[in-house]
DNA sequence: CAAGAATATGTGGTCGGCCAACTAATCGGG
DNA sequence: CCCGATTAGTTGGCCGACCACATATTCTTG
């Protein structure tokens, strides 16, 4: 049949913004969280790296040999998904897992000469995707912009049950 | 040069908002992003579907019968993500799937009823979503922080070349 | 009109992440 | 002192999401 694309393209002069694409908070939230993450992605990869691994490993810099229930809580994870990520971060080298003398259910976790070297690159790529984020933003709204998310985020740990990622080490 | 001095690395001992973590926009924003993740989950989870699912049933919704790589580009997906999904989705009675007549190598996707069913529970989710994300934000701020992530949005998206998820339909 | 480029989709693999179910060790009473 | 309850970790399964690669079909262009 000609005419082919019938509806939907709508002659929508977009706005400047395309922003939240539905118009909700919510929807903008999930956007730009997404392209947060592959950006931190892509320069996480060059690293030898995978999202989430960093976070992982910004706690065993702080903290230094720490049990693995410690990290599920700290990072609100779920054991299982530490669990796995710490085999292959032990299997490329980064960690270091050790039973715990005192208790012998538990699993120490420290990271390794490899891991240590990976600290600055991190660093270097979190204050980079920081900068590059906030790009444009004048410091009056960087603040406004971490108030607003603390404020969301208070919302939402309220409503799914107080959950980790609290203060630091 | 690099004049750009007053960013957040100080060592301030600062607790505006214990939620951050790490204090950067960055750490808030993947923190803020998860939490509302979950809740979405939770809700949708009720309904008989996973995160992700919802807006392409919204897509569906939106558009009626569309092809395929219309719903990858307008999700900004892997054309893979969107091929398993919805063989997941059609085999949940969700989705209906049939070969273009117009072009051998597309298919075209459609709610089917069953799909169609979930169009007030998933709206209901979002609104309700929304709402408790926002709860205790005046309108000001909510319109401030929706403001503050579409620029932050533009900063990523001109990152990340320009991906997907643009205007609505 | 016949290559070659571009498009549309599917496969296989890997990761992060969650849930559910399981084992092993420690802790608490009775 | 022993048995149940709690805690620590692991395994298997599933889903979203990515990449690399393979296939079929259309478009382009010489």
């Amino acid at each position: 049949m000609p005419g082919t694309d019938p509806v939907c393209t709508v002659p929508s002069a977009e706005a400047p913004v395309p922003a939240g694409c539905g118009g909700t908070v919510s929807h903008a939230l999930a956007w730009v969280a997404r392209l947060h993450r592959i950006a931190m992605g892509r320069r996480l990869r060059d690293l030898g790296l995978y999202p989430g691994q960093e976070l992982m490993m910004m706690r065993l810099w702080d903290c230094g040999a720490v049990r693995q229930s410690e990290l599920i809580q700290s990072l609100g994870l779920d054991p299982s998904t530490v669990t796995k990520m710490l085999q292959r971060m032990e299997q490329c080298g980064y960690v270091r897992r050790s039973p715990d003398p005192a208790d012998r259910r538990a699993v120490l976790v420290e990271a390794t000469e490899a891991g240590a070297a990976l600290r600055a690159g991190v660093e270097g790529a979190w204050a980079d995707l920081e900068e590059s984020t906030l790009a444009g933003l004048a410091p009056a709204d960087r603040a406004e912009l971490a108030r607003l998310l603390g404020l969301v985020g208070g919302n939402l740990a309220e409503e799914a049950g107080e959950e980790g990622a609290g203060p630091v080490c």
